[in-house]
DNA sequence: TGGGTCATGTAACCTGTTACATGATTAG
DNA sequence: CTAATCATGTAACAGGTTACATGACCCA
């Protein structure tokens, strides 16, 4: 149940469309939960059913209309019932298909596996340069409109990516380390 | 397409019912997949079908029946080729729903929120605890079976997994400083 | 002339979760 | 007496993925 709540989230800070909340998500929740487009439009769908929000359309003539969806009373009520019963058990497990692979890596050579790691290490680098970016548009959205408490748990999440992607560069490079003296 | 092939490799390591593997899984690849058995005998039947496995039944008295599962050629090459298209892109995302609701903690009151780190960092160390017992079964079987190769990549998930837990913790004990400064 | 953005979705499929069912044996 | 272990599953539902459809406008 977390796509939803992810989406009341958003739309508890303001108004808006299945095609704008999409694009929001990229640039926020996108980094600990990932959704295709028309996985929101279903679940904006559901979500009007129970209650917890409404819909107008806006009408175009240059451009397709737009359905902008706003949370209810119910809606937030729903948000701060969830906020309120932790996913601590979650939090403690890890789904790594990659891991998986690793796994069973004793089947493959010891060439291939450096070579694989040698690639994850550089996508964790890259990874780490985007974690750069997205905390400076943080912040300097942080400048403009002074929200500094939504901005400090924002900014947590930012800073556990970092040190995710971090923890995986240094898990890699003694991996190969490892592979490298044998 | 991940519960198949660690199920495959499993089973590459010598033939099993559902039920063991179910039991083999829950002390191996259960720290980054999770499976009910209702799932694991699902996907079997549909590997049985897809030609990947095939099976027999063992009679017993006083026991249910066994059905016991063998891979087959077939399976073997599936599973090489699923180590070989490496899953590079799967290992750079995240899937949190405990990040997602720290992202929208400024919803909820410091005090709260403080409560709700502090039993994430006690879980940390609960798991790292854990990752300490998965260390010394997986190094006493090596001493028994001298199957090094497997064991060493074996050992890297794990080394994986209690980095991981170490880094939730520091990141856990680093917000709490952050929101008792406040 | 082709691809991107804007904006909505539907349909089919695959995977994961939860609850239920059976029925004997064994350990506390 | 109760709970766990052994061993198989089915059914229903929830959630995620992929492919497809529409149609105008804009930019190179």
């Amino acid at each position: 149940m977390s796509l939803k709540h992810g989406l009341l989230g958003l739309l508890n800070y303001g108004s808006m469309t299945g095609y704008e909340l999409h694009k929001v998500f990229q640039n926020s929740l996108n980094f600990f939960w990932q959704a295709q487009v028309s996985q929101i439009y279903r679940e904006l769908n559901a979500m009007e059913k129970k209650g917890w929000l409404t819909s107008e359309y806006e009408m175009q003539t240059d451009k397709p209309n737009k359905k902008r969806y706003t949370i209810t009373k119910s809606g937030r009520q729903e948000l701060k019932n969830w906020l309120n019963h932790g996913r601590l058990e979650d939090a403690m497990t890890i789904r790594s298909a990659f891991m998986m692979e690793i796994f069973f890596s004793g089947e493959r050579s010891t060439r291939e596996n450096l070579e694989q790691l040698k690639t994850f290490a550089d996508l964790c680098e890259k990874s780490l340069v985007r974690m750069d970016e997205a905390d400076a548009s943080v912040s300097n959205y942080e400048k403009v409109t002074k929200e500094s408490d939504r901005v400090l748990y924002w900014m947590l999440t930012a800073s556990f990516g970092r040190r995710y992607f971090e923890m995986c560069l240094r898990w890699a490079k003694d991996a190969i380390q490892i592979l490298e003296e044998e």
